[in-house]
Formats: C-alpha cells, sequence, structure tokens
DNA sequence: GTGAGGATGCACT
DNA sequence: GTGCATCCTCACG
C-alpha cells in the first residue's frame, strides 16, 4: 500500500520511526528500484539549530514549510543529493531525512549507478542511496503520495523490527540540546546502516 | 581498521 | 567569501 498524506502528517518523530520497514520505491525507467528504509533522522521546526528551517523560511527550505508528503531534496558538499521527506502541517517545517536502505532488487543497476561492486556500500549512507536511486535535484518537492516516479508503500508481510535511537550525524554545528537529541533512528543490528 | 584531507558547487550573508 | 544533514582515497603499519 503506498503511503498516504495523512502518515506524512504525524509528528515527525513518528514518521521517523514508522518510516523504518517500509519500502522506497524509485520508478527508473522499466524498472522499479526497491528498498527497505532501515536508517532515518527527524528535523523539527525553527528551534532545531541542527535543521536547515531553524535559519527561516528561504527559497531552499521553503519546501520545509510546505505540504506534508513531498520530497525535500538539496545539494551538498558540491556533489551529493540528500532525500528528506516533509512532515506535519504546513506552515511547521519539518522533516525526516532518509539516511540509510537496504536494497531488495536490481542490485545490479544500483551497482552501475555507485560504479562500485560492493552490496553493503551500495546504499549505507545518505548521499549513497540518492546516487544509487538516481534521486536528484528534479525530485525537489515531488509528491510521494502521487505514486509516480518516487513513493514509499508498506511492506506485503508484517514484520517485527527492533528500533534503536541515537543522536543524529554530522551536526557539530548545532547547539548541544539539538546534538544530543536521539533523533536517529535504526533497524537495529541491520547491515546497511552508514558509518 | 582507522583517521586525515580533499573534492566540489551552491545557498546564503 | 563561508561553510556545509558526505564520501572516497590514501596513508599508516
Amino acid at each position: 500500500m503506498i503511503l498516504k498524506r495523512e502518515f506524512y502528517q504525524q509528528p515527525t518523530l513518528e514518521v521517523a520511526r514508522s518510516l523504518l520497514g517500509k519500502k522506497l520505491v524509485r520508478q527508473h525507467d522499466q524498472q522499479k528500484l526497491m528498498g527497505l528504509i532501515v536508517e532515518t533522522e527527524a528535523y523539527i521546526g525553527e528551534n532545531d539549530t541542527a535543521c536547515h528551517a531553524s535559519k527561516g523560511k528561504t527559497q531552499r527550505t521553503e519546501i520545509m514549510f510546505g505540504r506534508a508528503g513531498h520530497a525535500y531534496v538539496y545539494f551538498i558538499y558540491g556533489m551529493h543529493y540528500m532525500l528528506n521527506i516533509v512532515t506535519e502541517s504546513e506552515g511547521k517545517p519539518a522533516a525526516v531525512l532518509i539516511r540509510a536502505i537496504q536494497p531488495i532488487n536490481h542490485i545490479d543497476i544500483l551497482k552501475l549507478h555507485r560504479n562500485i561492486d560492493n552490496e553493503k556500500l551500495l546504499t549505507n549512507g545518505p548521499a549513497k542511496l540518492c546516487q544509487a536511486y538516481n534521486i536528484n535535484k528534479a525530485f525537489n518537492d515531488w509528491d510521494l503520495c502521487l505514486g509516480k516516479e518516487l513513493w514509499i508503500e508498506t511492506m506485503d508481510e508484517s514484520n517485527n523490527y527492533q528500533i534503536q535511537s541515537s543522536p543524529r550525524i554530522g551536526i557539530d554545528y548545532a547547539e548541544e540540546k539539538d546534538r544530543n537529541a536521539h533523533w536517529r533512528f535504526t533497524l537495529k543490528d541491520n547491515p546497511f546502516l552508514s558509518k
């Protein structure tokens, strides 16, 4: 089942947790590239100094102020894209960063996109999975609720996953309270988590 | 296996 | 001009 708008309108921490074990689907050419979401991070509101929107509404961050269920894709370090999903109500800037995925199918295509052969390293990082699934600036503001090109589904079988939380990665510039918040969520012991 | 450093371009001040 | 929600390579030994 394709996740609907109501799913993304929930509190961001709830969305970040619930996205674990869901399936990211990228319709690419004639193929459906699918991966299990195994790691996420929450970025919540103007008071979260790790959140881009804490600096206010700009051309770049206005997506986060918009409708839940849209993608917020930004370019960083001169070469990398990051995939986020906007959450909560319009006007409240918040999003969930997809940090890692476990490939489900078409490993050969992912390897081509990444130009490496080690399956463990294909999608175990936010920029890596964007490269593997060919997610770029074209998907900024894309509506994931349409079920076209890029969306998220529930898995057919029900699974019991154990979820862990920890501080977010790569936000040394943020205030201590935000650096310490356990807003990173992972599937325990999954081999495809980021470093 | 671990850590340092460079790549690289765009949004923002 | 500054700095970044990262990744890869190359040194170690």
